[in-house]
DNA sequence: GAGAACACGTA
DNA sequence: CGTACGTGTTCTCC
């Protein structure tokens, strides 16, 4: 085999308008004041660079070049002497800041350009059109709106929306969304419209609405100019008597694609900078944290994989998927779908398939639209996509799982979620991009394989481009998989991801596309109330205190509490003494002052109120709130829920918990019903630790806290005051977290003496725990990881750091990462089981919500006691511990309703 | 303007 | 100086 050389599908130029981002900076940080020590104002070339880091990092260009406009007149000027006359002059601020940013390039090493006679547009516009001869794809960044004009197949705009990063990309489809225009069409409607910031005129009563119509009705400017007598009325006359001016406003608009530049696009290479010369100029500048960010995101020269992905795509046409998908070798498909979803649903427009490899081991992929198949294909393709026996490989796949239901098909056959799978390998991990996967897996590049020598012509459609590039992503998926199967296999990570994780999924996403029903109106009437007391509170404080102030700003609830009242210190914290809730009842107690406890109300209400508003934010028109659940960003294993977070609604307090009373049965629903594990992390640590003692405890039949209580202070239970009863609550639920003696007197009020000798007192009767907790932390700190009870691992390497608070932390997530990652593990289990149970039972209830420890099932008309009997069933079933899993049941109109 | 820090809701 | 999350507001950057 030839060797092939590793470039990039095709090379990309980011062409940036330097002038128009620095202005656009300079603005958004205005108020910020930006300047060194020595008086340089910086908001300018602090807010261009940041702009600069952010996007080399996330789109990776090849090339790349700043453009920059001269002072000197342009041909615009010579055409028209009032052009850009109403441009305020600079401001002294700004002034000095654009060398700055030469500067700044010529440190980090990239090109700029400027040409007498010829605005920054005009020198994007040329570059931009040898580069798509030459074609490379280019990326253009510009706050300046006649770039649209540019936009096509190959080049793709980046305009900055309100500040600089704000940004929005337009493709030659987005410009059409967005305006109703084409590109081309885009200065024809310009002229017509005219520019205030330009000093265009426009013609009196027409406006953008106008200037667009007669651009779509007419197709362009020469074909309205040629047929103007054809536009009736008052605005047709308008138009006839200011055409001359129009036809002038175009041939200014127009940039040029032919400014007589040196430049070869070729040359304009991303090279590596220079180290030193950043390191002087930015000490200059004074920019320390931007310079931690740059080396933080593109600082590291990420190690150059070789390879690419070698995939023979075709692009499926009318007809041809059932023939394709038929030739098919068997064996595990990688899939790619393109798209959006979220929120319980979604809609994909493209698809790619990677083929397994066949027996002289080609790879083949097929690249599809999913919005213009023909009846049969997409029967074929439905067939393929629900057959279970067809094995696939995807990469997250609940999303498009949820998006494919919307558009009435299925998934079925799905044997590894790489996003999945590497979560198991690698569970600290927040994110899982198919590229840095890929790179680690698979040591290649996510991009195709381009043959040496002239074969450019082989991605010549740009269409082309979209079909190679998810095709690549599907080939890559499909060996992911593999790749990733293989590292679990000896880790025992396998049967956690296709018993547990994988069909999860699907149940995650009937959650999710179920939703639960909301009382818009209910929570309409909440916020408001939680609004009133807001300002009773805002307006108290500011009596109180003599003057007006940010009950929000810790910042000044600091000045206002520790300088000008003179209350006393708090717990230190980086900026200053703490205005947390302890800290400001523990002052609400120490002094006569009435703020603090003012503040503590307004804190309440806020909190309650942004809460009901984020939830009436999430209300869908099917009037249900459809959280998205993230199965892989807990470390321990738990889900979290997300858009909204329902796993944080109030419960403790009386007025947080009217919040649950807005979740409702929905139509069609008899009531709502929660089931929820009792203390099942401390069943748990019974289990896992085998203490007799807390095993005992919990086979007594009393109260858990009251039981072990009695032991811990030798009295009968039913003597155990309230008081004790919390102490040893506290200590029960503290040791799966680890907690210190300082941190449970901290927690009882108690001096740190008392709380170690409570401690002992209770390891005394309960010494299997405190074995338990050291054996642990003495095993993961061999091994490397802790595991649940099915074998989940969480790796803690700063076990073994010299750095003590590291190592301790490390020690307190170890503590806690089996107890809390089993009883993830059982709800999982749990959730499985009732899920198959409701279907095979017939039953038309269904699961609404999971709560870490608490599962929401909407109860359907006749079902309550054959689900409640399901439910619990199921859920004490789901894993067999030395001690009873025991579950508690509630039932209601509402989520509060229901509670217990 | 983006990102960090703070604060706070749940299990 | 108790684990695990998500979200909103304010402040800093220089």
């Amino acid at each position: 085999m030839p060797k092939k050389e590793a470039t990039p599908t095709r090379p990309c130029l980011l062409l940036l308008d330097g002038h128009s981002l620095a202005y656009r900076a300079f603005y958004a940080l205005k108020d910020a004041n930006l300047m060194t020590t020595e008086g340089q104002h910086t908001e300018a070339v602090y807010g261009f660079t940041s702009m600069l880091i952010n996007v080399l990092r996330d789109e990776k260009p090849t090339h790349v070049v700043v453009c920059f406009d001269r002072s000197e007149p342009t041909f615009r000027h010579e055409s028209y002497a009032d052009y850009k006359a109403n441009r305020q002059e600079t401001p002294d601020d700004f002034r000095g800041q654009v060398s700055l940013i030469f500067e700044v390039l010529d440190a980090l090493r990239l090109p700029y350009l400027s040409l007498a006679g010829f605005e920054a547009d005009d020198l994007i516009a040329t570059l931009a059109h040898r580069a798509s001869e030459r074609d490379m794809n280019v990326l253009i960044v510009t706050g300046d709106r006649d770039a649209l004009q540019l936009v096509d197949e190959r080049v793709t705009l980046l305009m900055t929306r309100r500040g600089i990063s704000d940004m929005t990309r337009f493709d030659p489809d987005a410009v059409v969304e967005k305006y109703g225009l084409t590109p081309r069409q885009y200065p024809d409607f310009a002229a017509l419209r005219g520019d205030p910031s330009d000093n265009l005129p426009s013609i009196p009563s027409v406006g953008e609405k106008t200037a667009a119509k007669w651009v779509r009705e007419f197709g362009s400017l020469t074909e309205l100019v040629d047929r103007v007598d054809e536009v009736k009325g008052k605005v047709g006359d308008k138009l006839r008597e200011h055409l001359g001016q129009v036809i002038h406003n175009r041939q200014l608009t127009e940039l040029r694609r032919d400014v007589p530049l040196d430049a070869d696009v070729a040359e304009l290479k991303m090279g590596q900078w220079d180290r030193d010369e950043i390191h002087k100029l930015f000490d200059t500048l004074q920019f320390r944290v931007l310079r931690d960010r740059l080396y933080q995101s593109i600082g590291t020269a990420e190690p150059e994989a070789e390879e690419g992905f070698d995939v023979e795509v075709v692009t499926l046409g009318s007809g041809q998927v059932a023939g394709w998908l038929a030739a098919m070798p068997r064996g595990r498909a990688g899939l790619a779908v393109k798209g959006v979803y979220g929120s319980g649903t979604g809609r994909l427009d493209h698809l790619a398939i990677a083929a397994p490899a066949d027996a002289e081991g080609r790879r083949r992929a097929a690249y599809l639209g999913l919005t213009a198949l023909t009846p049969e294909d997409e029967a074929a393709l439905g067939g393929w996509l629900a057959d279970e026996d067809a094995p696939k490989a995807l990469h997250d796949a609940k999303g498009p799982l949820l998006a494919l239901w919307a558009q009435g098909l299925d998934l079925r056959g799905l044997t590894c979620d790489t996003a999945l799978a590497a979560y198991l390998a690698m569970p600290g991990q927040r994110s899982f991009p198919l590229d840095d996967l890929v790179l680690r897996y698979l040591h290649r590049e996510l991009r195709a394989e381009a043959d040496t020598g002239g074969q450019a012509a082989l991605f010549d459609d740009p269409e082309d481009d979209a079909g190679q590039e998810l095709a690549v992503r599907a080939q890559a998926v499909q060996e992911l998989a593999e790749a990733l199967e293989a590292h679990l296999e000896p880790r025992g990570g396998i049967r956690l991801m296709r018993e547990v994780e994988l069909p999860l999924v699907r149940v995650l996403a009937e959650l999710e596309r179920a939703g639960i029903a909301a009382d818009r109106e209910y929570f309409t009437g909440l916020e408001a109330e939680f609004g009133a007391a807001v300002k009773q509170a805002v307006e108290e404080a500011h009596r109180v205190v003599g003057e007006q102030f940010n009950l929000g700003s810790p910042k000044q609830l600091q000045e206002i509490l520790f300088v000008k009242l003179g209350l006393p210190k708090t717990k230190r914290i980086k900026t200053g003494y703490t205005t947390d809730q302890d800290a400001l009842a523990q002052l609400a107690t120490q002094t006569d002052n009435e703020l603090p406890t003012i503040l503590l109300r307004h804190r309440d209400q806020t909190k309650l109120r942004v809460t009901v508003e984020g939830l009436i934010k999430e209300v869908a028109d099917d009037g249900r709130i459809h959280t998205t659940y993230n199965q892989i960003i807990a470390a321990t294993g738990r889900l979290s829920s997300e858009k909204p977070n329902l796993q944080n609604i109030p419960i403790r307090t009386a007025e947080g918990r009217r919040i649950r009373e807005g979740f409702i049965v929905g139509e069609g629903f008899e009531s709502l019903l929660t089931a929820d594990y009792s203390q099942i992390e401390l069943r748990i640590m019974a289990h896992l630790s085998g203490d007799e003692a807390l095993i005992a405890a919990f086979e007594s039949g009393h109260d858990f806290h009251q039981a072990t209580a009695s032991r811990v202070f030798d009295i009968p239970p039913q003597e155990v005051s309230g008081e004790l009863r919390a102490r040893i609550k506290a200590m029960n639920y503290g040791l799966a977290y680890g907690l210190s003696d300082f941190g449970l007197s901290g927690q009882l009020n108690i001096p740190v003496a008392e709380a170690r000798a409570l401690k002992n007192e209770y390891f005394e009767e309960f010494g299997g725990v405190r074995d338990y907790l050291e054996a642990i932390v003495a095993q993961a700190r061999h091994d490397g990881y802790t595991e649940t009870i099915l074998g989940r691992r969480r790796y803690l390497p700063d076990l073994t750091s010299d750095n003590r608070q590291r190592r301790e932390m490390a020690e307190r997530m170890a503590l806690n990462a089996p107890i809390q990652g089993s009883a993830a593990d059982i709800i999982k289990v749990a959730m499985l089981h009732v899920h198959r149970a409701l279907s095979e039972g017939g039953l038309r209830s269904r699961m609404l919500l999971q709560v870490h420890d608490e599962l929401v099932f909407e109860v359907a008309p006749g079902e309550l006691e054959a689900l409640r009997e399901l439910v619990v069933g199921q859920m004490c079933a789901a894993y067999e511990l030395r001690v009873p899993l025991d579950v508690s049941v509630g039932v209601g109109r509402t989520w509060q309703d229901a509670g217990h």
